[in-house]
DNA sequence: TAATTTGTTCAATCGCAATTAAACAAAACA
DNA sequence: TGTTTTGTTTAATTGCGATTGAACAAATTA
């Protein structure tokens, strides 16, 4: 009983996984998979063991799977002999949140560049606010930089 | 002739907001709608023209722009005795992108959080993992947060 | 009042990504 | 060799948000 609701709770946070990176662009199944495997208490699961858990087909867990270890996201491990792969989250990298980040502020500053770009006007009241944002938005990439060494060495 | 070639180099960079705001979960037509006021030389566009200008139903403009204008994304200008409503860029947050960041942070914090306080064992390797990712997390939000307050009073 | 402009509402449709199912391939075993 | 397990491929389907179209409403003008 208690077991059972523990796996219930794991359900139901492994669907917020999968809302999450659904909601950052990925496939809800490659959400809840990742989510499979950070709140498994076995860290290496099957595919068999994803696909029967997760409840979904073959198909799915097949492609998304070879997506999320072509990103690095999931690693592979096949045990010398047997036919059957594992897969285990990938920890490789601390600052994916951060890079993440970075890649919107770049997104924008490049949209708000080209805007005032081919402004008539470039002292119109938002070509100005553009400006203000674009600052603040470098003024932020250096401190962040500099950040990210200070955490990496320490 | 050269007013049309600048004229297709808005409409292009339309697109790409569009794409933008695609990406962070809008809809494509909401991104266009930003693009075009931002992009605009004049900046108040009347609803007949945002629809013309980008081949858009009326209906797709008015529910997206109602959402817009909600969100205070964008600002409706009445002007007295007239019928027509007026869209404007509402230039009122400087630091949405540190905004949503934050936001994202949150969300993951939160999810590893959980995830951790339904492990069996919180000395594996996933939960020591997310310990540090949570670490880092807590760090930069307090930078950040200093941070912004320097570039607000700045 | 009738006619026109301006915008809203909502049922229907469109388009596309996500997912499945089932046939197929490859490796291990008996 | 044939059989079983394990996973892949892809055509077809499903599901759902985005978008349209057309009827409708409200305000304005004549």
């Amino acid at each position: 009983m208690l077991e059972n609701a523990n796996l219930q709770k794991q359900n139901r946070l492994i669907d917020e996984y999968g809302s999450y990176f659904g909601s950052i662009g990925f496939q809800p199944i490659a959400g809840r998979i990742i989510g499979l495997l950070s709140v498994s208490d076995c860290e290496e699961l099957s595919f068999d063991e994803i696909t029967s858990r997760l409840q979904i087909s073959k198909g799915s867990a097949s492609v998304v799977l070879r997506r999320l270890v072509a990103e690095g996201r999931v690693a592979v491990v096949t045990v010398e002999g047997g036919r059957r792969h594992y897969y285990r989250l990938n920890q490789q990298n601390l600052f994916e949140v951060l890079d993440e980040f970075e890649r919107m502020c770049d997104s924008v500053r490049g949209l708000l560049n080209t805007t005032i770009d081919l402004k008539a006007d470039k002292q119109s009241s938002n070509a100005k606010y553009f400006y203000q944002i674009i600052n603040t938005i470098d003024k932020y990439k250096t401190k962040l930089a500099s950040m990210r060494q200070a955490v990496q060495t320490a």
